[in-house]
DNA sequence: TGAATAACAGATATTGAAATCTGTCAGCGC
DNA sequence: GCGCTGACAGATTTCAATATCTGTTATTCA
């Protein structure tokens, strides 16, 4: 009985993951994840208040784990057109990839997303900063020519939405999507002040 | 028994709009419609081959309605900046507007459109033919600098998704909505080689 | 003493039988 | 004859009884 391991919030996030995996977000109960890890479910309601602050907080591991890569390339060094380009395609790649690679998996962390908005607002908040950051170093490269880097950073998160928000996904494997990213980052890019070599 | 009139697919489309404002799509039948019109249902499946067809007829019919006012403003003359801002103002306010003033209608034509995806597409690519316009005649003018007519509509349509596309409507009230309006379509027009008049 | 439990009330989900709906078609009446 | 009807089969939906789940708490046991 798992006598000698606590149960720690960790290992109770761990098993619920298991757990949405196997059974889906309809079905998850908190006695399956409780049954997961040999306790009661009263034992689970220790350490979490609630089913919904227990979904909250997978959703944010989920996020958090999704957005450590973009936060490198928003971090790194270089000219800062290049690293907005990269950080969006990086964006729009890990997006797609999960979709791609478990849909089921994808349907149920998307749905749970819709019932932790804190979180995912924070999120998002996040995803604008690392934009915002991009963008102030192009403004101290002079590579852009901005005037309010907070709202523009707001306006290509915004501009970009078809391509990373998960409303959007069906559309991301359609044939034309990789020449309508092309031409929405030029667009951008260009709207930025940044002059597209070639 | 309504003998004088005879059964046409107009009023046939009307009572089901009708029924559908009064019960929803989701308790909206074919039953009910032949009992808004006074005919056996079996009526109604001499006009339309499915119920799938009629929803979709009814779906063409409501987005038709809705793009009339943006044909206008795309085929009126004047400087392209200028008015490509107000073709994507009118079409985000003709959307919020419907959500504002009818929600639960909002909801049903939404998932009504959900279903009638080919309308939706053709409703779609309209759009962006009428950007295009717009953006042609802005290059003709010289006020837009465009490799890729068809491509850069696109982009717009797409950057602006945000604020047209229904999945987003639940965001269209907050409150800093308008000036991040305001900062895409700066960042948008800018893209297009239009120098913003500040 | 403090983590875990087991029993519990009220809320939510499942299930299967009954009702309704979709789509068809032979026939009625104008 | 032509447009409509009404009865029908199979699919879908409803509804209410039944089971399960969430969240609480008095109790256990280490």
């Amino acid at each position: 009985m798992n006598e000698a391991v606590v149960l720690t919030p960790e290992r109770i996030l761990e098993a619920t993951e298991d757990v949405l995996r196997r059974f889906g977000l309809a079905k998850a109960t908190v006695v399956d994840v409780a049954r997961a890890l040999d306790v009661s479910h009263g034992s689970v309601y220790r350490h979490f208040p609630s089913k919904a602050s227990l979904r909250d907080a997978v959703a944010k591991r989920w996020l958090d784990r999704a957005n450590e890569p973009l936060c490198k390339i928003a971090q790194a060094s270089g000219p800062a057109p290049e690293r907005l380009e990269k950080w969006l395609r990086s964006m729009f790649a890990i997006k797609q990839k999960k979709v791609c690679d478990d849909p089921e998996m994808f349907a149920t962390y998307l749905a749970l997303a819709q019932g932790a908005r804190e979180v995912v607002k924070a999120y998002k908040d996040k995803q604008v900063d690392l934009i915002a950051k991009i963008l102030a170093d192009g403004v101290g490269q002079g590579t852009f020519q901005i005037d309010d880097v907070k709202a523009s950073a707001r306006a290509v998160f915004d501009a970009t939405c078809r391509y990373h928000h998960p409303a959007h996904a069906e559309e991301w494997s359609e044939s034309e999507c990789p020449v309508r990213i092309d031409a929405l980052i030029g667009l951008l890019l260009k709207g930025l002040g940044a002059p597209r070599k070639h």
